[in-house]
RNA sequence: GGCCCACUAGCUCAAUUGGCAGAGCAGCUGACUCUUAAUCAGUUGGUUGUAGGUUCAAGUCCUACGUGGGUCACCA
């Protein structure tokens, strides 16, 4: 427990001075007739009428003259001045407010609304109470002037505190509380569009005890009573398609997915995946149902197709432009992909132009890595990459005519992957060899070899109707659609390293501080 | 994991070649019955991230560590 500093322990006080007056200071029991959204509406409706209202939510300002007060009152709708006289609350309550009251409490206030000679609708009061004392004070904004230009700062906009206060991050910030409002959008456009087209939405296990559906570490963690370790899912293909083979011609799942890997501005370990699949699809078919539903996202969000994103228009307005993956990274790269049909070639090819390939990396990773380091941050705009190696995509069916390539296409927007998806391999024999193939290839001790899914490939022998499937991840398509540069700003309480906490021994001597729960 | 940058009052930031740690806001006391960056007068608040080192003297220089940010690597 940190020591509470002076203005807590002041405010603290205040809490045992209110009650000493007979004034509850968290009371069980509202009274609010409007909010401040409301209360504006009904002072518009009626400006002669002075209105009666009783309003709720948090002080943000307080500006005292003596024997009079304006304050202004936050509530989720937005904000409403109180006008605090002591000829018509009466001197002790006046003097209650000024004393005992603080910036950031929740109280309510009942009177009339009014206009102030400058024109602010104003709730004239009558009547004030507390609802809850605010102890900890919030990190205070500040303005300034600078050339005679008013400046604001918001003064809680260090990104650090931001995360890990984001109780406070969204009492201050109304922009914060945008994001989130607008992210919540997003998945409710996304459940409507795919609602919309007869798909069922369904849940399947998080804790797996074979996990699959992506190359990715996962975190392992442990079933007491069944002496059973379980790792948190990576992905949720698997028992997805075992839906498709029950049946379900069209599913869809929302939900978290865990990696176990390193966090960026795009990557945190949990993240919010779409992964849908359409039985008699294939990946053509795929492409065009991403461009409507991204697009009828942006509609539903951002009211247009046309999105500011980082200084740049995104412009999702179907079709979306679609290019051959080995013919980009030539391009791109310098490098004619057909001239060098082995990894090893490949890898030559690459450290001549000043590249130092993986050791041991299949052709597939090289590709890969190609298409990252030269294709990937040029793509701004939403472009669909298709048509990829064989052997980095052991879930995807081979092209007809071309035994090297799978239908597969990953979706770009703003320099970064927005979606992956492939014409789904439903060939039970086949999808048994290709998992005995990345079998070889990893070696038993790499730990991002997956599993055997046994159970998978008994689903698959009863029949897999041929289907195209899909995924997505929710946060940046989020930040794509609310203009964040990083997906933490869109995650409520994105993954942070712990705090370093000083440790007591039984003597109260602060000990050498210790690191709890580090990676690696 | 590598490299770079940052860490000073509750918040945002200053502090010359190493030379008495400061300001605004918030807080506290007081004045003020249409303010909204309220205004005016006064005032409290610091182990300069942590631990060592160099020095007559360290916020400043050196080393290690911690935390955060950026970047590279990694991430079918």
């Amino acid at each position: 427990m940190r020591p509470l500093s002076e203005i807590e322990r002041n405010r603290i006080e205040k809490v045992r001075r209110l009650r000493e007056a007979g004034s509850e200071p968290y009371p069980a029991r509202v009274r609010r007739t409007h909010t401040t959204a409301q209360a504006l509406a009904a002072f518009a409706a009626s400006p002669e009428g002075k209105p009666e209202a009783a309003v709720a939510g948090r002080l943000r300002s307080i500006r005292t003259m003596g024997k009079a007060t304006f304050a202004h009152l936050e509530d989720a709708s937005g904000r409403l001045q109180i006008y605090l006289r002591a000829d018509e609350l009466g001197p002790e309550m006046l003097r209650t407010f000024a004393d005992l009251y603080d910036l950031g409490d929740f109280i309510q206030a009942e009177g009339y609304l009014f206009a102030t000679r400058t024109g602010e609708v104003t709730l004239h009061v009558r009547a004030l109470a507390m609802l809850a004392k605010s102890i900890t004070p919030l990190p205070a904004a500040k303005e300034d002037e600078v050339d005679g230009k008013r400046v604001v700062y918001s003064a809680f906009d260090n990104p650090e505190a931001r995360y890990r206060e984001r109780y406070a991050d969204l009492a201050l910030n109304p922009d914060v509380r945008d994001v989130f409002r607008a992210r919540a959008k997003v998945v409710t456009a996304v459940r409507s569009f795919l609602d919309g087209l007869g798909f069922v939405e369904v849940e399947t296990p998080i804790l797996q005890p074979i996990y699959g559906g992506a190359a990715a570490r996962p975190f392992v963690t442990h079933h007491n009573q069944l002496h059973q370790d379980l790792y948190l899912r990576i992905s949720f293909e698997l028992y997805l398609k075992r839906l498709l083979v029950g049946g379900l011609e069209r599913v869809y799942e929302i939900g978290r997915d865990f990696r176990n890997e390193g966090v960026s501005f795009k990557h945190n370990p949990e993240f919010t995946q779409l992964e849908f699949y359409v039985a008699y699809a294939d990946y053509r078919d795929v492409m065009t149902l991403t461009e409507e539903l991204v697009s009828h996202t942006a509609q539903a969000v951002r009211g247009t197709m046309r999105v500011a994103y980082q200084g740049q228009t995104l412009d999702f307005t179907p079709p979306w432009r679609r290019v051959d993956l080995n013919q980009i990274v030539g391009e791109a790269s310098g490098i004619d992909l057909r001239q060098h049909p082995t990894a090893e070639g490949l890898a030559g090819a690459m450290r001549e132009h000043g590249h130092s390939p993986t050791p041991g990396a299949t052709r597939g990773k090289l590709i890969e890595s190609l298409l990252a380091h030269y294709v990937e941050p040029s793509l701004v705009q939403p472009t669909f990459v298709y048509d990829y190696p064989r052997d980095i995509s052991p879930l995807a069916k081979i092209k007809p005519g071309d035994p090297q390539t799978v239908e597969r296409f990953e979706g770009f927007v703003a320099g970064m992957e927005l979606c992956n998806a492939f014409t789904e391999l439903n060939d039970p024999l086949d999808q048994e060899s290709r998992f005995d193939e990345m079998a070889r290839m990893y070696g038993a001790d790499d730990e991002d070899r997956n599993p055997l899914d046994e159970d998978y490939l008994n689903a698959m022998r009863y029949g897999m109707p041929p289907n195209g499937g899909f995924g997505m991840g929710l946060d940046r398509l989020t930040m794509l659609l609310t203009d964040q540069a990083t997906i933490r700003e869109v995650i409520l309480f994105p993954h942070l390293r712990s705090r370093e906490e000083p440790r007591r021994s039984a003597s109260g001597d602060v000990t050498q501080p210790e690191t709890l729960g580090r990676d690696e």
